[in-house]
Order: structure tokens, then sequence, then C-alpha cells
DNA sequence: GCCGTTTTCGGCCCGACTGTTTTCAGTCG
């Protein structure tokens, strides 16, 4: 039996949702989210500390209850008294609760009066008119009842980062043509640099009297006014996003982005520190009292409470407060820090321009390296190279980089690790490479140990420098593969290899967690974009966010280093 | 259910908005 810390996260959640809708103590409702946000954050598996007999109450939130809970757990699969929950409940009532205005008092209403258990008969008793007659209920609910589990099925309900980005852009720009508009801000996960994005919270300040909220209805992309108050709209654009707006007053700016930039767990931290100091934190600012002591900016709001600013990317209460307290944040990795890119491909293979052309526009960029690394065979669909093919192509990269100024070109390549481990080209054409990048394309579906062994045998190579998108995980679309991380980690580390962070937006794989994890194990990692397209050298950006939120530094990751380290670097490996 | 430089018991983050209410509970972030 075989249990990661997300299922664990989900049986305190479920756990959770029940003890609410039981009316119990929210205080304890809260323990179990908390909990399962702990197990959520943890950068290693719950049975792994507990195979070294590591003490589980250690972990915040954890008392020696949920580490009871968390054994059973572990050992069984299961947790009775969730079972218990469940039975006494008549259903499982967490897929109700995930609607936006339902929340346990409301599922618990419709449970009780009509009998609905699931998102299915809900709609049902929406459609059929019923709910409108539940007390604490009627037309105006049960229409967005309908809405929004409309909403839900037409939609993934998160964004990709960039989808956001690129949603979110024309909007900020028509806020800020507004004269009355001071600042605009983003907030919330997207200024935290998240993989994906649920909504945008937008903050801005504004001359006084003027209508903003008011305004952003106003906006040709709103297709839905959810909410509007006057400090707070709530619209969702005709792309699905959700936007929040808030009007925040100067004085409380920096402390209205503090509590709108989140998250949540970093916020209920600061804020219980406040308290510790007998003050109070709201978004309004930091009070002693009724005396306003900082709010202006996030600096003061964080200086006075004894911290140095931590960067939004960090904010997960995974540590970073207690860095901040004690001068131990780490210097984080930033693009100017990045010296070359080691991912990427042309047209030779499914890319669409040459290699001049992604010299030229790496060069552009400031990069003083670039490894070409086109598929091999195994990859059909993307025209992969055979080893004649790849030879002859390397001569022809080789001739580019004779001729041009400025910029060194690799010879690279991103082989297959096919289904047993081995690689999809011989050795005697890797050997004539400067970087052997080993990647999983198909297959993703085996079982955990064969898969975990699949990879490391492929890290065990002689020859393979780096491992690429090492879960092969499409945020949204495809699951991580299921994998071994620490194991793979310490063969890393063992063999010499590196990790690649790649920086697709919706690759970003290894992820935060796992960053973390193989920085302290020792392993670096190199960012590379897999551009197809020289336009596409921009993610380099998306892979940056990833490494600063798995708390990497630049000596983490090697495309920081000059083009001769890297060589010196990658000739270690033999 | 957790937790402790005021506490091993008695606290636990805080304000805005909505919809259905006659003064507020529930939900959200």
């Amino acid at each position: 039996m075989s249990v990661i810390n997300a299922d664990i996260a989900h049986i305190f959640r479920n756990v959770a949702d029940l003890l609410d809708i039981g009316n119990a103590n929210p205080f304890r409702v809260r323990a179990y989210r908390r909990a399962a946000d702990t197990l959520d954050g943890l950068g290693e598996s719950v049975v792994d500390l507990l195979d070294r007999k590591e003490d589980l109450t250690e972990l915040p939130g954890i008392g020696a209850d949920l580490a009871r809970k968390i054994h059973e757990i572990v050992e069984t699969g299961r947790l009775a008294f969730l079972e218990q929950l469940q039975q006494k409940a008549g259903a499982s009532f967490s897929d109700m609760m995930e609607i936006q205005g339902l929340g346990p008092r409301k599922v618990k209403a419709l449970y009780d009066a009509l009998g609905v258990r699931t998102v299915e008969e809900l709609e049902q008793a929406a459609l059929d008119g019923s709910v409108a007659g539940v007390r604490g209920f009627g037309a105006i609910s049960q229409e967005n009842i309908i809405k929004e589990i409309r909403r839900r099925r037409e939609r993934g309900r998160r964004f990709l980062y960039r989808t956001a980005r690129q949603a979110v852009a024309p909007l900020l720009e028509y806020l800020r043509r507004n004269p009355d508009v001071k600042h605009v801000e983003v907030a919330g996960s997207f200024r935290r640099c998240r993989e994906s994005v649920g909504d945008i919270d937008i903050l801005v300040t504004c001359r006084r009297g003027s209508r903003v909220t008011a305004y952003v209805t106003g906006y040709d992309q709103v297709s839905e006014v959810v909410s509007s108050g006057k400090t707070r709209t709530t619209v969702l654009l005709s792309s699905g996003l959700q936007v929040d707006l808030r009007v925040v007053p100067e004085v409380s700016r920096g402390a209205a982005l503090v509590y709108f930039t989140g998250s949540k767990a970093h916020n209920v931290a600061l804020r219980t520190r406040a308290l510790q100091k007998g003050l109070k934190l709201n978004e309004y600012g930091l009070f002693d009292h009724e005396q306003r002591i900082a709010g202006r900016t996030e600096e003061d709001v964080y200086r006075k409470l004894g911290l140095s600013w931590i960067t939004p990317e960090l904010r997960e209460n995974h540590g970073e407060i207690e860095a901040a307290g004690s001068g131990r944040l780490p210097r984080l990795i930033t693009f100017d820090d990045i010296r070359g890119d080691l991912h990427m491909h042309t047209m030779r293979t499914d890319g669409r321009n040459s290699v001049r052309e992604m010299a030229e526009a790496a060069r552009a960029k400031g990069y003083e390296y670039i490894a070409i690394t086109e598929h091999s065979r195994h990859v059909t669909i993307a025209g992969g190279l055979g080893p004649s093919e790849l030879r002859e192509h390397c001569r022809h990269i080789g001739r580019v980089d004779r001729e041009m100024e400025g910029i060194r070109i690799l010879k690279g390549v991103e082989v297959d690790i096919l289904d047993n481990g081995s690689l999809d080209l011989p050795d005697e054409v890797l050997r004539e490479l400067d970087l052997v990048i080993a990647a999983v394309h198909y297959s993703f579906e085996l079982p955990r140990q064969r898969q975990t062994q699949r990879i490391v045998t492929a890290l065990q190579h002689p020859l393979v420098n780096v491992l690429a998108h090492p879960t092969g995980r499409l945020i949204g679309t495809r699951d991580p593969c299921d994998v071994d991380m620490e194991a793979v980690i310490r063969a890393a580390r063992d063999n010499g290899c590196l990790l690649e962070i790649n920086a697709s937006p919706r690759r970003l794989d290894l992820d935060e967690r796992a960053c973390r994890m193989a920085a302290e194990a020792g392993v670096r990692m190199v960012v590379g974009s897999d551009a197809h397209s020289t336009g596409q050298l921009d993610m380099m950006q998306y892979g940056i966010n990833q490494a600063r939120r798995g708390w990497l530094g630049p000596d983490d990751v090697v495309n920081t280093m000059s083009c001769s380290e890297l060589l010196e670097q990658l000739g270690m490996k033999e």
C-alpha cells in the first residue's frame, strides 16, 4: 500500500467538510484543513518520514491525534473516522461544496430539504425549481447555482499562468487609461507566480469619489457582472477568467497588497504574528489599537512585524516567515542570472525556426550560449532524428556556430528513454555531443516501481547529463507519471546528473516542491525553455518563476554559469 | 484539533458582499 501525501490531505479535507456540515467546532474543522495544507506543502513523503521514525507532531498543525490518524491512513489506506462521518451524513458533500456560493450550511440545508447529495442531483433540483423553495434560498440563488454548475462544466476551473497573463494584460491597460486611477496592481496567486490561477485579483487606488468599479464593469470583455459594491467588484471575462477588483485607499495600499496577494496560509501566519505582538493586521493596515502603524507599503508592514520583505513567490507559509524573521531568506535566482538556454528545437524536427534564427534570437536576449536539442527517432510525430540524421544536423550546427559571433551553439539532443530505461540512440553518437538530455515521451502509465526504475536506469547511463521534464505532467491535462521523486533525485545526485525545470507554461516540471527537495539533496538543476520557435525563448521566465518558488538561488542552476564552466561541469559526468 | 516569550486551558484572522432576511447568516478570499 503506497499512500502519498496528497491522499492523506484529501482524506483530511473530506473530514473537514463533513465536520463543517455537522456543525462541529469551526476550529476543529480548520485544524483538519490546516493539516491538509501542511501535507500538501511538504517536500518529503510522510511515508518516508515514518520509515525514518520521525515525529510527525513536529510538523505544523499536526498534533498527537492527527499524527495517529496519519499512521492509520498510511497503514490501511483508509480512515475509519471519515467512514463513520460519511455513514452518518449519508453522503460525501465535498463536490457540492466546491460550487461557489455553497458552503457547509447551505449544502446541509439542501440535503435535509431535498435529499440532494451530488452536483448532478442539485442541478436537477435547481432546474425543476425546488431549490427556490428551501428556506434560505430564493429564485436568485437557484439561478446562480444553475449558472455556476454550467460554468464549471464549460471550462476547467483553473487557468495556466500564461493564459491568465494574456487575458489580464489588456484589462490592466484599460484600467490605467482611466485618469482617476492612480495605481493598478495584480495580487493573488498570479502575483505569487503559481503555475495556474483560479481568478485574478486586481488592486487599484484612485482619486477620491471616482467610480472605478462601475468603470471596470464597462470593459468590453466583461461577459457577466457577478457582484459589485463600492470597494469590490467581481466580473467574468469572455475568456472565462474571473476578475476581482478592489479599490483601496492609498494609506492602505501596502497592507491590501499583502492581504490580497496571500497565500491564505501566509496571511494567517502574519496575523497570528501580529497578535503575538499585541497588534492587529487587516487589509487596511497594521494597527496598534486604533493607531495605524503601517499600511502604505508592504515593506512597512513586514518591517513592523519584525520581518524583512518577502518576495511574493515565497508566500506560502513554507518557512519563509521564520526565515524573514531571522534574516535567512535566500537570494533567489532572477532572469538576469541566466546566461544560456539548454533546451530547444528547430525546424529540423518539430520547431519553426532555423538554428541560425534561434541563435540570433538568443543572442539578442543576451545569452552567451544555447544548446540545440532535437528529439530522437522514437518521437516520430516530431520527426525525431536517427543516428546519421543527428550527425548530419550536428555538422550543420557546427557550421552555424563557426559563422556566428557572440554566441556559442552547443550540440545536444533530447533522446528518448525507452520503457526499459535504455536510450533511443547508440552511445557512439551520444558521445559526440556536448549535451545529452534524456526524456520520457511515452508509457506514462507504467506502475510506480517500473517507471522509477526506468528513469533511474537512464540516469545511470554514463552519457546522460540532464533528465528533461522529469514527471511528464501537462498541467490540467496529464497527471505527473507515478514516479518516486526522491529515488530519482538520489539517482541524479549519485550519477552526477542535472534535473531540468522545463519552462514551458504547461509543463513547469519539476514543480516547486521537487525543486526544493532536489536543491536540499545537493542536486543542481537547469532551466530550459523547450522553445519550438524564437518567440518561445521567452518562456524561460516561467521556469525562473518556478525556480524562485522552489527557493533556488543562482548557484542551484547551471545555466547561470559561463559556457566554459558549464562545459567543465558537463564533462565531469564521464 | 492544535498550541504556548502573557496561557497546558482557552484561545484560535478579519472584513465585504449577497440574498433573504426584518436584523443577519452564510460565504468568500
